[in-house]
RNA sequence: GCCUCUGUAGCUCAGUUGGUAGAGCAGCGGACUGAAAAUCCGCGUGUCGCUGGUUCGAUUCCGGCCGGAGGCA
């Protein structure tokens, strides 16, 4: 079967991602695919960074802003309705452009990973969150030791969400995690990928991009957002995103507005700081650099290798 | 001007009864298959303010100088 040619866009949070992915949209005729566990959300515009119509200028995005933040997510159907999105836009003659930070997304979706029926059990993850709490993780380590050897020599004892979820994948399906990873990899993906990495040669520039960012995002309304989110309830997925909860203090009157923004942007230098390890790590990619304008532009040294290896 | 306290990692501080030093945070590296903006692991990066003295040996004890804080004037 042909493989379907897209091109994508990586990186840390703040690095020019979004801006480049639509300047090769116009340059080549694409849509693009958003691949941010965050962007997903409905609201939450602000603390996402999610972009603004003008910001897109008129590129179609797709899987932006179409999920109540009450609703779970989770890796398995990103690379569904990815996957769908990307059949959609070349079908209709058009370049599929993905563009996000989110590594594991990114990652599962372009070496084709295949996910199961397993799903999930929160009940038997809450269960097994008191057991730890009460027992010790150790112990469950243990347990999942006597069916799974193979993934409990590589998990730490700290590392709980982990261990839970390899014994809650062999209760529901019977099958090891190990099992599953193996079978996970087994179809070959579907898609011929050009994947451009947005780098930096001093990190000091990137964490100024960050800080710059956050202050933006308080004048352009953080607070009155992070406002309604106290106000919700019932969040799972999305009340991960860094913003929100790094203000609570100041909302409850315990923290100064200045020291919880100082943690706001150093929680996001950390993530950003996870987001370069992981993508130093994938092969085939080209590293673009943002603060090396002897090179030109991004989208520029983009087409350039576009060009070079007559991808398009 | 005098008195007291103080100066140790990028920051906040421990500590060495004299044998060139260690925590937290920051920073750096890594892992990652249904929570991933999550979760987890690893790494100390240093003229111990400067300068004399005592000593086999001083960051540690003593003197002087410089910087900081407080008090008395």
């Amino acid at each position: 079967m042909e493989k379907i040619k897209v091109l994508a866009v990586v990186g840390p949070t703040a690095s020019g991602k979004s801006a480049l992915a639509v300047e090769l949209a116009k340059a080549f005729g694409g849509e693009v695919v958003s691949c941010d566990s965050m962007q997903i959300y409905k609201h939450m515009a602000v603390a996402t960074a999610k972009p603004t119509a003008e910001e897109m200028r008129g590129i179609p995005h797709h899987l932006i802003d179409f999920l109540e933040p009450s609703e779970r997510f989770s890796v398995a159907e990103y690379v569904t309705l990815a996957g769908a999105a990307i059949r959609d836009i070349h079908a209709r003659g058009k370049l599929p452009i993905i563009c996000g930070g989110t590594g594991l997304y990114f990652s599962s979706l372009i070496h084709g990973v295949t996910f199961s029926e397993a799903g999930s059990d929160p009940a038997y993850r809450k269960a097994l969150e008191q057991r730890a709490a009460s027992e010790g993780a150790q112990v469950l380590l243990d347990e999942l030791r006597a069916f799974d050897p193979e993934s409990a020599a590589k998990l730490h004892p700290n590392n709980l969400k982990r261990i839970i979820r390899a014994m809650e994948h062999y209760k529901l399906t019977g099958k090891t995690i190990t099992e599953q990873n193996e079978m996970s990899r087994a179809t070959p993906s579907a898609y011929e990928a050009l994947t451009f990495a947005i780098g930096f040669r001093d990190r000091q520039n990137l964490y100024e991009r960050i800080h710059r960012r956050v202050d933006h995002m308080c004048e352009t309304g953080l607070l009155a957002e992070a406002a309604w989110y106290f106000a919700q309830s019932g969040f799972s997925t999305a009340s991960a995103a860094i913003g929100y909860k790094e203000l609570q203090p100041y909302f409850e009157g315990v923290m100064s507005l200045e020291e919880a923004l100082e943690n706001l942007k150093k929680e996001t230098r950390h993530y950003a700081k996870r987001q370069l390890t992981w993508f130093r790590r994938e092969e085939n990619i080209r590293w673009l650099y943002a603060d090396a304008p002897e090179q030109g532009s991004l989208a520029a040294q983009a087409c350039a290798i576009i060009e070079k290896e007559s991808f398009i």
